[in-house]
DNA sequence: AACGTCACCGCAAACGATTGCAGTAAATGA
DNA sequence: TCATTTACTGCAATCGTTTGCGGTGACGTT
C-alpha cells in the first residue's frame, strides 16, 4: 500500500504556480491575487487537500499532540480520565496517544522513549504500579516536555499534579463505617508504593485513631484487584478474622470481597459493611448497590489536560509545580446502609 | 515552554562532523571508521538522542503510526479492543492515536479529517450510532490508507471486517432461552440502523420462527442504554406487557432491565430470564449472574490489528476484502438458569 | 612518477509547508 | 520619458533525517 495523498505542490504544479503562492493562498494572504486564491482554494477542495500535519510538526517543532500513559486502559476510571482529556485536547486542536504501561515499569520507559520520538507537546501520566524509578519521566521534563500527574503521581518529579483528596476520601469512608456502628474495620489496601495506596491507608488509621479505635494488623491486607480480593477474604475467613465492616481500595476489590462474603453466608450490610473507591458505574450493579467514594474521573481528565495545556501554551520559563486536590464524595448506598 | 532535543545535528556539531556521518555511524554503516562510531554512539547514548520520528515520517512517507475511531472508550468492550490493537501496534513499533467520536457522525467526520492530516498508516473503526454516509471513510481509503472495520461495520465500504457471529449468537441467546421454557421473549435492540443491531434482531426471530413461536411486536423494543432499559422496562410492565424472558442487545440494557424488573418485586430468573450481550466483567457482579454472549473484545481488538498490518506491510494493489468472523460464547449464568 | 585502490567522509537533494526577501511587470507620477 | 510605486509571485532556506554519489588522502603497485 503507497498513500497518495495530496500536497501543495500537486496544487501547484495543477495550477502551474509555485508552492508559496499555494500556501499563502490557503490561508488568505494579502499579497495574493483573489483569482488565484479562488482557483486554488476551489482545486484544494474538489482535491480535498489536507494539510500535511506532520510536514508542520517538523517546521514549527510542534506536534499538536499530546501523549497519555495509564496504566490500563480497560478501567472505568482510566478510560474516563482519557475521555476528559480527549475532550479537551481536541476542542484546542491536539491530537492524543495513548500508551499502556500494563503495569509494568519497562513497558512505562518504553512509552516514553516513543512518545520522546514523536516529539509529543506534553504528557499526561499515571505511573505503573512497578514504577519506583522516575528518571524517565524526569529526562523527558528536562528535554522541555510538560509534565502533569493525575492519581498516581511521582512526588520525586518535580511536576504538576491533580489528585483527588485520597486522604480526606478514605478518612470520610472509614468514619462512616465507624458511625454505622462498625468496630472491627479491615483495610484491603493498594500497593505501599503508591502515594494513593499510602495515603489511603493513612486516612483508615487516622479514623480509626480519631475513634480510640486500636488499629490491628491482621486487619489491613494488601488486595487491589477481583481476585486478590476474593482469596484474601477466604484466607481471612478461615483464619477466623471476621471483621464488621470493610473500606476497600478500588471497587473491584470491594466487589471481589463483597462476593466472597456473600458465598459464605454472611449478609451485607448487616453483617459486614463494605466501601468501595470508585471505578466509576459499577456501585450501581452489584446486590446490595455498592457504598463508594466517587473519584470523577472525567473531571480528573479534563483539569490535567487544562494544566498541560497552561504549560504548553505558556511562555513560562519558571516552572513552579502546581497541585490541584479534587474533591471526591462519599456516596451512601445499599452496602453500608445504617442498621 | 521550548523544546529542547538533541538532534542528529548537535551531535555532529559537537564531534565536528557532518550530519551523514552521524546517521552511518548510529545505524552502524560498514563505511565509517570504528573510532567515528564508537565516538558517536558515546555521545549520542550521554545526550539520550532519540531520532525525530516526525522527520523520519516526512522522509518515509510512513508515519508508523495507526489511528482508531471508536463511539466511546468508557466501554469495556471498546476499551477492549483498544488493548488488543494497541498490543499488537506497539509490538510491531507502531504507536496509536485513538479518537472517539461520542456517536456523533459530525465528530467522526472530523476525526478522519485529523487523522488523514496525521497521515496515519492505517485505521481500525466502529462507527458511531448515527453514521448513515460513510464518504468519509470511503475518501480515506481511497488516498491509500487501509481500513478494517470492527464490530460496528459499514457494509457500504469494501473494507476488511472483524465481527462476531452476531446472527448465530443472537439466535444462541434466544434458543436457549426458549429451551428453558421461555414463551415470551422480549428483545431489546440496539439502532436498526448499524447492522449489528440488525443482526441481533434477526438472530432473535431466527430463533422464535424456528420454534414455532409468533413474533409479537409488542415484545421488539429500541433500548440500547442502561437508562432506556430502566424506562423500557417501566412502560412495559405499566401496559400489562410482561415477558418471561428478555434477550437484550448488550450488557448495560440488560442490567438495566434487570435491576427494574427486580424493583417490581419480580423475580430473575424464576419470573423473567434475562440474556445479555456482553460489555465484558459486568456479568461476574450482578445478582444474580448475568448469561451472556462473550464477544472476546481483546481477540477482536489483535484481529483487527492484524488485519490491518497485513495490509500496510503488503504490496498488493489489489483489495479484495476480508471478513473475519470471531466464534462468540454463549455463557450461561444465574439470570437465565434452568429451574 | 604516475596510476589504481581502498577507507572514510561530506555534499546535496528529498520529504511538505512556511516565510523573509527579492524580483517582475504594470501602473502611476513627475 | 524616466523614475517610482503597487500588486503580485517566486526563490531559497528551514525543520531532522537519509542516502546516492562524489571527493580526498593514504597507501601500494608498476
Amino acid at each position: 500500500m503507497r498513500s497518495n495523498q495530496i500536497t501543495i505542490k500537486d496544487i501547484a504544479r495543477i495550477l502551474s504556480i509555485s508552492p508559496s503562492t499555494v500556501s499563502r493562498a490557503l490561508k488568505d494572504h494579502p499579497d495574493i491575487n483573489v483569482d488565484t486564491k479562488k482557483a486554488v482554494n476551489d482545486l484544494a477542495g474538489k482535491l480535498k487537500y489536507q494539510p500535511n500535519a506532520v510536514a508542520l510538526s517538523l517546521k514549527n517543532s510542534r506536534s499538536y499532540t499530546i501523549g497519555i500513559i495509564i496504566p490500563e486502559i480497560v478501567h472505568y476510571f482510566f478510560s474516563s480520565v482519557i475521555s476528559g482529556i480527549e475532550d479537551v485536547a481536541s476542542q484546542k486542536g491536539y491530537t492524543v496517544i495513548i500508551c499502556q504501561s500494563n503495569e509494568s515499569y519497562i513497558r512505562e520507559v518504553a512509552n516514553c522513549k516513543a512518545l520522546l520520538s514523536h516529539r509529543i507537546d506534553g504528557l499526561v501520566v499515571s505511573v505503573s504500579k512497578e514504577t519506583q524509578n522516575f528518571d524517565h519521566l524526569i529526562d523527558l521534563q528536562e528535554s522541555g516536555i510538560p509534565l502533569v500527574f493525575f492519581d498516581r503521581v511521582a512526588p520525586e518529579v518535580d511536576a504538576d499534579q491533580v489528585v483527588i483528596d485520597d486522604l480526606e476520601a478514605s478518612y470520610k469512608a472509614t468514619r462512616h463505617l465507624i458511625e454505622t456502628g462498625r468496630k472491627r474495620i479491615a483495610h484491603f489496601a493498594g500497593p505501599q508504593n503508591l502515594v494513593i495506596g499510602r495515603d489511603r491507608l493513612q486516612g483508615y488509621m487516622n479514623a480509626l485513631t480519631e475513634a480510640g479505635i486500636p488499629i490491628d494488623n491482621r486487619l489491613i491486607v494488601e488486595a487491589d484487584t477481583f481476585e486478590k480480593a476474593r482469596n484474601m477474604v477466604v484466607t481471612m475467613l478461615d483464619a477466623g478474622i471476621i471483621p464488621d465492616g470493610i473500606f476497600a481500595v478500588n471497587d473491584m476489590t470491594a466487589i471481589g470481597a463483597m462476593q466472597t462474603i456473600q458465598k459464605r453466608g454472611y449478609k451485607i450490610p448487616d453483617d459486614i459493611s463494605i466501601v468501595g473507591f470508585s471505578d466509576g458505574y459499577l456501585s450501581g450493579i452489584t446486590d446490595p448497590h455498592l457504598s463508594s467514594v466517587d473519584q470523577h474521573g472525567y473531571e480528573m481528565g479534563t483539569t490535567a489536560a487544562e494544566m498541560l495545556f497552561n504549560r504548553i501554551l505558556s511562555d513560562e520559563t519558571e516552572y513552579i509545580p502546581e497541585v490541584k486536590v479534587l474533591y471526591a464524595d462519599l456516596i451512601i448506598r445499599g452496602s453500608s446502609l445504617k442498621e
